[in-house]
DNA sequence: CGACTGTCTATACAACTGTATATTAATGAC
DNA sequence: GTCATTAATATACAGTTGTATAGACAGTCG
């Protein structure tokens, strides 16, 4: 039966005893080793994730409830590492064309680099369990909405209209993100026919937003 | 040492034995009741649908070479029976904004009714072995050509112009495919939302590609 | 009628999985 | 130094998987 004292001097749980020798990114770092263009993180097993970071099976459960905790940690992780590459592309570009040239080929460039990151959020936004389609799901919402954002932006400095903001940020995320998806299993000297293609996709988005947005404007 | 006599009537293959008392489209049949909206093909094993077959897991062999093959038969025959239903529909119709109007209600429709199929095709392309995700791509393949012939047939009736057709038929399958993968794990209720929403976006690439193709044919 | 041939089943095995339990080792508080 | 607390481990277990091997059954042909 513990005594009154077991609340210790500092407010909130007290590190009182061994000091942890392995932390909770080391286990994402092992898990990230393991992914890759031909494995996907939900076919990755605790006891392999273990393995890779050298700790035993159930050590695991000191860092991560589940092995679906650990998926979701990986997808938030790549949500906000892609965001930042991309919004910083974005910021650098001012009129509308270059914005979406420069999105288009940041994106397509991250693809080529092994960065793992870009992989886990194409690849795993259909299969796994639902908190992990969610997972992904949020992400790419938080794409849309700084789209969305840019878009309005862009049109009111350009004066260009635009049809349905919020919709047309979300068809051009959904599409960049599914012909990523189909790119990351090609060699890479197809990326630059890729890129163009995207961004011609894009535009035809773009185009098709201001165009109607003329029209609603001329007979209301 | 077999006898020269191996060679049997028939000229391939006589059926020289016990009559098979189960079929490929037996197993395939046991697959699709297994998988659904929360389990994907890539995840069923070789022994559960033997099991669900009521056969013996060797006797799988007998049928498929691999759960793999399975897995791309599966696949094939979800898009044979998808491409059917969903040319049905655009023969149907014949001016160009009900075509795109009743392809996109009509693809939601099967998304609606609990037909496997969809979900396998959907789910299916990013995960699984290279073959695996050839077959899905093979399959959105025949979508894009059998669109853009029917786009350019419609642009042609309606003296429209078309901007690259190829690209803008891709845009539309990948944008549907990707929507209706996320409509998959929402409620019913929201699909009718969501097939306006979609029928918005493919307007907008299709506006927007008749935009360009004008504005080409202005200034050449 | 045998004999053959192809289909299917039974049994078995090694590898792997997630997790339950008990044990050891390290750290900070007293 | 002692002791409680906590991290990490070792061992173990039941379940699953894919497949190898060998045998049982049922048709067909000579």
């Amino acid at each position: 039966m513990p005594s009154i004292r077991t609340r210790t001097t500092a407010a909130r749980r007290a590190p009182a005893g061994r000091k942890a020798a392995i932390s909770r990114d080391d286990i994402i770092t092992a898990a990230l080793k393991l992914v890759g263009p031909h494995r996907s993180v939900s076919t990755l097993s605790l006891r392999e994730v273990a393995r890779e970071a050298g700790i035993a099976p159930n050590s695991f459960y000191r860092h991560f409830h589940d092995i679906d905790e650990l998926a979701i940690a990986l997808i938030d992780l790549a949500g906000r590492s892609l965001r930042q590459i991309i919004g910083a592309a974005r910021q650098r570009a001012t009129t509308e064309r270059s914005v979406v040239r420069s999105s288009v080929e940041t994106f397509m460039e991250q693809l080529g680099a092994d960065e793992k990151l870009l992989h886990i959020l194409l690849r795993e936004g259909t299969v796994g369990s639902d908190a992990f389609k969610q997972a992904v799901e949020r992400e790419l919402q938080f794409f849309e909405n700084e789209l969305c954002a840019d878009l309005i932006r862009l049109a009111e400095a350009n004066g260009t209209g635009l049809y349905e903001p919020a919709l047309t940020a979300k068809a051009i995320t959904r599409l960049v993100f599914a012909i990523g998806a189909t790119a990351m299993d090609l060699p890479r000297e197809r990326h630059a026919e890729i890129t163009e293609q995207l961004a011609v996709m894009v535009r035809m988005i773009v185009v098709g937003t201001q165009t109607m947005a003329q029209n609603r404007a001329i007979r209301p």
